[in-house]
DNA sequence: TGCCGCCTAAGTTAGGAC
DNA sequence: AAAAGTCCTAACTTAGGC
């Protein structure tokens, strides 16, 4: 662990919820729910405003609703989550080339490395230059945590939120950690917390005075030594840029059980050439394929099968996913069916000739993917996704509210807008039609970017200035 | 032929993170 | 009561090479 806190974590607040209230506004101010609306959904992220009825990530979208029935819930888009994500991805480079991202709305970033910060107070002026960098940008707010270690600098920017800025002095770290939940750790989830806790430890604190050995001998060996390390606030993991991937999985939960075993068969090929597909698009190729399956009762299990060289072809990993397929037992119904591929190599790569020997026994007669022609008419919630925006010929930008029994109800309005009013049109008119999302601040202000054909100018006071990072 | 010890790969599950 | 989707690591077991 280096002297200096020139570690920085970057932690986007509520991001998927703030992005749609940036994007409506509408809906600022108000609780916002985004995730899954189907009957097995789950909240991806809830606005503060929802938190405070008790809504947060992972619960049953079902019981989101009960807690909040006033809420809005929308579905994801992450074509325009990741648009953003990329804007302050962005900004992060430009402090240094040491950026490792953990998901569309947090990363770490190596500040001394790219010469941004050598000590507490010019990683403090870094981290909060990057925080107004990033509001100028976007119109978001983030939180920043600054730590000489990973684990630190991720412990202070939860301690920021939601938009803050912390900075854990050097020579404050153990004394800081001792008090907090075991659960603060990076690998303490809700098993091992319960462990710990039946063994009567409850702090970071107790953690470090049970010493390495108990340890060990409770959460085994290199779970052990890991969490010991952490307690006493030693982790030396270096911000890592580039990984590579390890494995490619699809999976899908079904609204409803699927009892029919052929029906089963059918969605797990589906599942296969997904996968597939995208195995290809990040030019890869596998030599294990991985069946999951969830049953009825939420029982899960997975069976998976390594080939003799590394395949991308959709016929091989069908043929394998099935092979599994029938060594399972699916009575009672499953609602939840996955096909994955690990052992990964990059494209170009050995053995052909036992690749191509293998896919001649496994599969003399090929087939192709199947493109299916299957377009037949599109149902309006297909048509109009609630949530996702739109263009009227008459009255411009909007968003699709909701749609049913043949009308779709759209409120107009733009991110640079005052709250719309709302129209209900039938889902066929055809003054309307689908629009992508505009940025949520003006062209024209941060680093390029931002898509959509929005048109500058209009009220948003902000000065014009120079985005300084 | 049987057994041993060491190592690796494969297969499965559990747990965790966002 | 209801529980997504993707990815990762560790632990343990079994099988096989030498």
């Amino acid at each position: 662990m280096r002297a200096a806190p020139t570690i920085l974590h970057l932690d986007m607040d509520a991001f998927f919820a703030s992005v749609e209230q940036a994007s409506k506004p509408s809906l600022r101010g108000k609780a916002v729910v985004v995730g899954g609306l189907g009957p097995r959904g789950v909240v991806a992220t809830a606005s503060y405003e929802a938190r405070v009825f008790g809504v947060h990530s992972a619960m049953p979208m079902g019981q989101a609703r009960r807690l909040a029935p006033h809420a809005a819930c929308l579905v994801p888009r992450f074509g325009l989550y990741r648009s953003i994500s990329e804007q302050v991805m962005g900004l992060l480079r430009a402090l240094s080339p040491l950026v490792e991202p953990l998901s569309l709305d947090e990363a770490f970033v190596d500040l001394e490395a790219g010469g941004a910060a050598w000590d507490a107070a010019s990683a403090r002026r870094a981290g909060a230059r990057l925080r107004a960098s990033i509001r100028e940008a976007t119109g978001l707010t983030g939180s920043v945590g600054l730590a000489a270690s990973k684990m630190l600098a991720k412990i202070a920017s939860e301690e920021a939120k939601p938009d803050g800025l912390v900075l854990i002095e050097p020579g404050t770290e153990r004394e800081l950690l001792a008090p907090l939940p075991v659960r603060t750790l990076p690998g303490v989830g809700p098993a091992t917390g319960d462990h710990l806790r039946r063994a009567g430890i409850t702090t970071v604190g107790e953690i470090a005075e049970a010493g390495e050995d108990e340890l060990v001998r409770l959460v085994g060996k290199a779970h052990g030594h890991g969490l010991y390390a952490m307690a006493l606030a030693h982790d030396d993991r270096p911000v890592v840029a580039e990984r590579e991937t390890k494995s490619v999985s699809v999976e899908d939960t079904y609204d409803v059980d699927i009892h029919d075993r052929v029906r089963v068969g059918v969605e797990v090929r589906r599942l296969a050439d997904r996968c597939v597909r995208r195995l290809r698009e990040a030019g890869l190729s596998g030599r294990t394929i991985v069946l999951k399956v969830r049953r009825y009762d939420f029982s899960t299990l997975t069976r998976s099968e390594t080939l003799r060289g590394p395949t991308d072809d959709p016929g091989v990993v069908r043929e394998a996913a099935g092979r599994l397929l029938d060594a399972v037992d699916t009575t009672g119904g499953v609602r939840l069916l996955g096909v994955g591929v690990s052992g990964l190599a990059d494209y170009t790569q050995e053995d052909l000739f036992a690749q191509a020997a293998g896919e001649r026994a496994a599969e003399p007669a090929e087939e192709p993917a199947e493109p299916a022609g299957r377009r037949t008419e599109e149902p309006a919630a297909r048509r109009w996704p609630s949530g996702h925006d739109l263009r009227h010929a008459r009255f411009g930008h909007g968003w699709a509210q909701g749609s049913g029994l043949g009308r779709v109800t759209v409120r107009f309005e733009t991110p640079y807008s005052g709250p719309g009013r709302v129209r209900t049109f039938p889902v066929d008119d055809p003054e309307l039609e689908p629009a992508e999302p505009l940025p949520l601040v003006p062209p024209g202000k941060g680093e390029g970017e931002g898509k959509g054909e929005g048109e500058a100018k209009d009220e948003t006071g902000d000065g014009p200035d120079e985005p300084g990072a």
